[in-house]
DNA sequence: CGATCTTACGGGATTCGTAAACATA
DNA sequence: TATGTTTACGAATCCCGTAAGATCG
């Protein structure tokens, strides 16, 4: 027997409604069709399922016996197929996300708020981690897909630009360099720093663009937080560079321009490259590419 | 989506072998029409279930989600084939029965026996009641048969003779009638009569024959069961028209053949018209026939 | 380059519908 | 006799297998 769903909704048809030609027409066959598919059921199973006769059809006991689990079985497919397309139609749904601390703090929140106000069934489970940990989170199939800058093209992972990054400095208003459009590495470079924890991605960033330039890395002040290293800054404890987008709104620091062209990064959508994103990820990485605008990374 | 079960095991097989031409082989099928099947799988749900790649084949996050739920499908629905196989071969399922009195305590016990040997896995429900009781019990489908003397052949119920019933004068030993081979209805129309219940079809018999040979039925003691009424021969109170099989195997009385044509009666099967009988009661019905000798009816 | 999945297309089996035959009340 | 189920058979559909194409490691 090869099409066993097809032959009990036709059973079960001939049951409700009490009478071959009647199922057939609700089954849009012709009766001659539904006669062979209830013989090749019963032939299948070797039991008469129903009595026929032109005056009236009945259940067989063997037929009485298999009503209610075939009607259950027909309800299981249909939960299966609905939840598939739920989940096709992004109504329901899990999405898992490894994303930088800045990401997080800055164009993520408002993604998701939009997100979540379109898709109210799926939700959506946010890691703040270190670069290099999202790589091994996508490739541990951990999380569904990760933002952050460009891996090092090995191993499995693909990357897909969705934003760029750049990064400013952030001075008190009245120090020397606040006024400036824009100022060169080797201008900063004399001033103290204050620096991003040493597994932070913009900490890389900026020891390898003062290591090219050849410029000695003052030793200042290092936290872990964006918020922590700003309020540094405000305290007069030195100036820093950080993504452009890290600016909190207060009006107390300025924000200047850096000449130099490795400044911007790509940072963008980390998935494995065997994987196919489900619908409801897709609309996200949608929703994502829709704000492109400047951003920030920690 | 017509043939979705063949689908699913499709899926699944790919999945437990983690390979399309693994699981091609595996159901016998060519690795493009395995791929066609999933296509249209993943087509009907509207979701990919899983990522392809020649290296590797895995789950997308729907066919995680829908893995379970379908295997469970597929052992359901074995379930119920093999129900109902069960019930094809009599390995499972439940008789019940309406028969006389007299057959109930005569010739049933012992295919009752071989039956529960043959067919431990089926339960035999047994009602012993009044013939036109059988008639309303079968009508009603509250058993699956009965069994009993010919109804009138009104309603939908069809009647199947499978054993003849012969009714035999009993008397004490000492009795007048005792020793003769045979004896006819107005030489034993003298002596006082013990008879069965009003309701009972071996009353209604006895009654018939003595009204069509316009003899007088000498009002003498009645018992309901046929037990009592042999007792009550045995203590001299009269004498008795029985089933011939009534005879409860002691000694102390005379079974003598009546001389008359109608003391012999079908007795058989009593089903609905229209009914299909399960294949344990067709079993039943079988050891029933190949029993077939002189029996009793109440 | 090799293994694997996918697409294209011809052949074959299954299934459908029409029409006639059958069964039952 | 009339209604409803079943059988027979021609036609359409669907599905499978072969072979060529595409893809990834």
């Amino acid at each position: 027997m090869k099409n066993a769903i097809q032959h009990i909704r036709a059973f079960l048809s001939v049951v409700q409604t009490g009478s071959f030609s009647k199922a057939a027409t609700a089954l849009n066959l012709s009766p001659s069709a539904l006669t062979v598919q209830i013989q090749q059921l019963e032939d299948w199973l070797g039991v008469a399922l129903l009595e026929r006769s032109p005056r009236h059809v009945g259940l067989t006991s063997a037929g009485q016996n298999a009503l209610l689990p075939m009607e259950k079985l027909l309800l299981d497919l249909d939960n299966i197929v609905n939840a598939a397309r739920d989940i096709a139609a992004s109504r329901l749904g899990v999405i898992t996300i490894a994303a930088l601390p800045s990401l997080c703090a800055g164009v993520l929140p408002s993604v998701l708020q939009t997100f979540r106000q379109r898709f109210p069934g799926v939700e959506v489970r946010l890691r703040d981690v270190v670069a290099q940990r999202i790589d091994t989170l996508v490739l541990e199939r951990e999380v569904d897909f990760g933002l952050g800058v460009q891996a090092r093209p090995t191993h499995g992972l693909t990357f897909k630009a969705i934003l760029e990054d750049r990064l400013c400095l952030f001075t008190p208003k009245n120090h020397p360099l606040a006024k400036r459009q824009a100022v060169k590495l080797s201008q900063l470079a004399v001033f103290p720093i204050v620096l991003t924890g040493r597994d932070s991605s913009v900490r890389d960033l900026v020891e390898r663009l003062f290591a090219d330039e050849h410029l000695p890395l003052s030793a200042g002040l290092e936290a872990n937080y964006m918020s922590t290293v700003l309020a540094l800054v405000r305290q007069g404890q030195g100036i820093t560079l950080l993504p452009e987008s890290a600016d909190d709104g207060r009006d107390d620091l300025a924000k200047v321009a850096v000449d130099h062209p490795a400044v911007r990064r790509q940072i963008g959508l980390i998935t494995r490259t065997e994987q196919t994103l489900a619908p409801s990820v897709i609309e996200f990485v949608q929703l994502l590419e829709a704000l492109r605008s400047p951003v920030s990374v920690d």
